[in-house]
DNA sequence: GCCAGAGCGAGAACACGTTCTACGCCGCTA
DNA sequence: TAGCGGCGTAGAACGTGTTCTCGCTCTGGC
């Protein structure tokens, strides 16, 4: 009988870890959104999320590679949302201020669990560069899409450096040189230094 | 005959902390210079410098704190040669180019120094935020004189946004997503588009 | 049926940043 | 002169990321 089984029959193994893994990744949400970066201790991720250290560490290498993971979704989610309901604005500027607007305020919502995932971004270890590149991606195609359609000279230059100016105003942020609003200055200056 | 005596008689005493002092911050700067982050190790620091444990951090209550003074070195040091030799360049376009060739080559003689304090940089310790203000200054001072003089429009604005590319571009590098070459053709790509 | 191996649990062990303890030396001041 | 405070040494101790050990269970191939 076991040969005619279902193809869920041995999902079930893979629908537990699936789960657990799941579960993991929600227990590093919760703990970095109520106290950021060093409140996420790997010893709490894993009792949270009911599973051995090591368990933990055969999903995630490490604690950035985990953290990498929720901003990689935390990301792609955003990028749907604006894909959902595109920037407004008649010119790049606009919609570009406008992205920005809204990002910025997706992410002070949370500002622990953004401080920890930034945290992670910007930590040194180099067996995450694949991770961070793809997170860069994400976020240039959400840039890309504020300013497509406009009249840009060297439009990819332009995602280059107006990603970076994110980046490093996030960094700022999370390292207590910036507050809030010269963040949300900062990024609009950008945006009318760069584009029409 | 001590009331007469010369300042220099108290300053024994001093003369030796700022040595120690002087032999502490040696020892980050070789070992820094030999392994990056990682190998600059609190106790091999103090071993290295011929002090105890407890002294260096007496002197910089953290391992960052250590780096970014380094790290304000070397910036103001950077600064120094840029003002004894000023930038080349007719438009402020060419000389920011120039600024960022000469920086950019400094920074890459010893990568492994550079990573670990560019990595002291952005560590999210709070109680570091005035120091890296501090450098930020310097990176913009640096900025400013390359741009001075020239037809530029929100200088102020242009200056902060390209430290906010110079440091997301070095970050970037540290972290290995990106290499030399790319870094300087992010850099002078930035400095076109915002630049006469 | 039975073995090899993967996935997991429980927890010890290790590494390094940081803190703490205990003590010594020196200059200052009552 | 005696004590006191600051700076130093030596080294243990603590916290957290990471690795390792050992044993268990399930699954797939012989």
């Amino acid at each position: 009988m076991t040969g005619a089984a279902p193809p869920d029959a041995r999902s079930e193994r893979d629908l537990e870890t699936a789960a657990r893994r799941s579960r993991m990744v929600d227990a590093a949400v919760e703990l970095a959104a109520a106290g950021g970066y060093e409140s996420v201790q790997m010893r709490d991720v894993a009792s949270r999320a009911e599973v051995a250290l090591g368990t933990l560490y055969r999903h995630f290498p490490s604690k950035d590679h985990l953290l990498l993971e929720v901003l990689t979704e935390q990301a792609t989610a955003l990028r749907d949302r604006m894909a959902q309901r595109p920037p407004e604005g008649a010119v790049p500027a606009e919609r570009m201020a406008d992205v920005l607007r809204r990002g910025t305020r997706a992410l002070a919502r949370r500002p622990n669990l953004t401080a920890a995932l930034v945290t992670a971004l910007t930590s040194p270890e180099a067996d995450t560069a694949p991770h961070k590149h793809a997170v860069e991606i994400v976020l240039r195609s959400i840039i890309t899409t504020a300013i497509d359609g406009g009249d840009v000279a060297d439009p990819d230059g332009v995602v280059r450096i107006l990603g970076y100016v994110w980046l490093a105003v996030l960094s700022a942020w999370v390292g207590g040189t910036l507050d809030t609003d010269q963040m949300a200055e900062d990024l609009t200056s950008a945006a009318r230094l760069l584009l029409p």
